[in-house]
DNA sequence: CCGTGTCAAGAGCAATGCTCTCGGTTGCGT
DNA sequence: ACGCAACCGAGAGCATTGCTCTTGACACGG
């Protein structure tokens, strides 16, 4: 963290660069898949060194702490799901899906995801860890999933299919300027609450997937993925999107 | 929990079993100030120990194990959850408040008290921890929150101010059968879908909140109650409740 | 009034995160 | 081409954790 991990002077690619970020990429794999099937608690840098076969004390070469090292696999996880929202996006645009289509695919995409890989989703959509606080960089990857959710709606405002609140929000001068600015298009009536709306849907579908991965929606319903679809479907309904469910 | 609960022989009130159920007492009290000042990770029975003046190994003489603890805490928090739901939906029906009106201080009320003790709401709501898994104890504490939704809608329909949906969800067998016993009365049309519906109430509030907790919500918007009630608002819309926001 | 059962203490084991120091190696600048 | 500075890995060590086992003491109840 001091000055080691950007020597400098040498611009070229040197050979001990390159197998320092070697051994880094192995870590990350390693201590990747021991996030995968073991938990975010249990992820210990003595096993991972020993899965390394190097000492204990020599991984602090790579990374500075623990938490250091969540916070990569954080990184990982959030541009992750990031790459799967913008993904499940693409394909239903290509695919000739509406805006509706788009967020129910997107949804389900995220769920999956989720259910292949819970302790990723835990670690970041979970109770934060530690004495963790998100780094600046965390959130530029997390910003992609929201920004999907703004390209639908502002696509099914410009498509006609976004119908319009009955009962219109009051937003003056609610959501900052970063945001409004980001969500371009969204300030004349009647779709001026579209915005704050928008996190509506983020967090029916954050809700909706922790409440099934954490065991919350347990013993509710026989068939949890149209459950899962209709919870989302519910609040997209509030936002003005019919989802064919 | 055994037996020790009910003494059988000593039906008096024995002066050893009086001098335990204080020291448990305290232990829990110990542990849920820990838990609400560090989190649950950094939860030390140790720690505990040391301020209850114990030694370490005595401890267990109380609590089998770490995870029972935090069961204990989590069922301590579920109840609290339950008794604030209660509390909010019984104080907005007596100040003569509409189902709307109750599940808007219901979600308040249940927002206020995670942000006075996130840690617990994080124990509850957050991510699992190590290998817990939830015991039947806490279902039923659990299932307190549900049922003050369910009791909302049901007010909200037999007092006709409920908006029935527009696209209704095809949901033939889908909710469990427990589940359907619990919430009687919406079994015919329009009303059939509104008990998964209510999971969308929960899911958002759920979402809701943990976003804003967890920070997915920082810097969106300048006025974090408002965000909480239009996001919550903006779900209860797509169930048929128009909030008074 | 004494035996039984409960309690607390202490030592100890296996882990963990992290630090420090010590050689060995590499590679850049002179 | 060489030497020094940076880098890298190993090992020992500290403080901490959960949990177990054994031992001694106390209190309660018959």
């Amino acid at each position: 963290m001091t000055e080691q991990g950007s020597p400098g002077r040498s611009r070229t690619g040197g050979v001990r660069e390159r197998a320092r970020a070697a051994v880094m990429a192995d870590l990350l794999d390693i201590a990747a898949a021991h996030l995968a099937d073991q938990g975010a608690a249990d992820l210990s840098l003595r096993a991972i060194a020993r899965e390394l076969g190097m000492a204990s004390s020599a991984v602090y070469r790579y990374v500075s702490s623990r938490d250091e090292l969540l916070t990569l696999l954080i990184l990982r996880a959030y541009n992750t799901v990031g790459e799967v929202a913008e993904k499940a996006h693409a394909d239903t645009v290509a695919g000739g899906g509406d805006p509706a289509a788009c967020w129910l695919a997107v949804a389900r995409a995220i769920r999956h995801w989720a259910k292949a890989a819970p302790h990723e989703y835990a670690l970041i959509y979970g109770s934060p860890v530690r004495g963790y606080q998100a780094p600046q960089e965390t959130v530029a990857a997390a910003v992609r999933l929201w920004m999907v959710i703004v390209r639908i709606l502002k696509d099914a405002v410009l498509g006609g299919t976004l119908r319009p609140p009955a009962h219109p929000f009051q937003v003056d001068g609610l959501m900052s300027e970063e945001v409004t600015a980001l969500a371009e298009g969204f300030r004349e009536p009647p779709f001026e609450d579209v915005v704050v709306r928008s996190l509506a849907l983020f967090a029916s579908l954050f809700g909706a997937i922790s409440a099934e991965l954490f065991g919350h929606f347990v013993g509710f319903g026989s068939d949890e993925e149209r459950v899962f679809d209709l919870t989302v479907a519910t609040a997209a309904v509030g936002v003005g999107l019919d989802l064919p469910v």
